[in-house]
DNA sequence: TTGGCATATCGGGAAAAGTCGATATACCTT
DNA sequence: AAGGTATATCGACTTTTCCCGATATGCCAA
């Protein structure tokens, strides 16, 4: 992954919210039945209300930001949950730390 | 400072690479007499004919750069000398690891 | 004070990103 | 099979970014 696509992701006031309410899910969605937000995540609807923003752009969000590794996704069903992805998210600060 | 801007900042692989030239000038540029790469930092001439950009270009570059607190400048005579802001780089790991 | 460098700013054309509504796809229920 | 719901993709329009050449500014040397 090409560390200027992470930081293009990344250079958008929704998305870095979007991380931000990934962070904690519990805080920031309602409760989800049949699906535990540490296991899966959460689903697209939530966030596109809590953003505001249409469905197709945050569905469009989403996947650029799973492109950057930040994010991954499981779908069940008719939904499809995402979560943060800590494995990007420490590769980043490794980026940060050892390439600027 | 936004934290859009800062990864705006970084979204554009040359400004991504004057980044990296400048956390060792020596390996990058050429020796430059009197003035001290730690102390004032690599003059915009040397970082525009390494990047291969216009000059115009690469002086907005650097100006995005400062703008984000990522590299900061000093002016001796006629050259402009730009270096690595190394508390901006800390904030900008704080922030990784505490909003997103 | 005139000319010559180094850098900054301005104006613009091309490419990319932001965002939407409409439509397609996939799955689930009845 | 048919209709409903969740998400993805498409096409379009607007705004922003990329990058340039031309011009302005600031400083130095003769």
């Amino acid at each position: 992954m090409d560390h200027v696509e992470i930081f293009k992701a990344l250079s958008n006031k929704t998305r870095l919210q979007i991380l931000g309410w990934l962070k904690e899910p519990d805080l920031n969605f309602p409760e989800q039945p049949n699906a535990d937000f540490d296991t899966v995540g959460v689903c697209v609807g939530q966030i596109q209300i809590k953003s505001g923003l249409s469905q197709s752009t945050i569905s469009e969000y989403l996947s650029i930001l799973q492109r950057a590794d930040l994010i991954s996704s499981t779908r069940v069903g008719q939904w499809t949950y995402y979560k943060r992805n800590k494995e990007g998210l420490e590769k980043l600060s490794e980026i940060i730390n050892t390439a600027l």
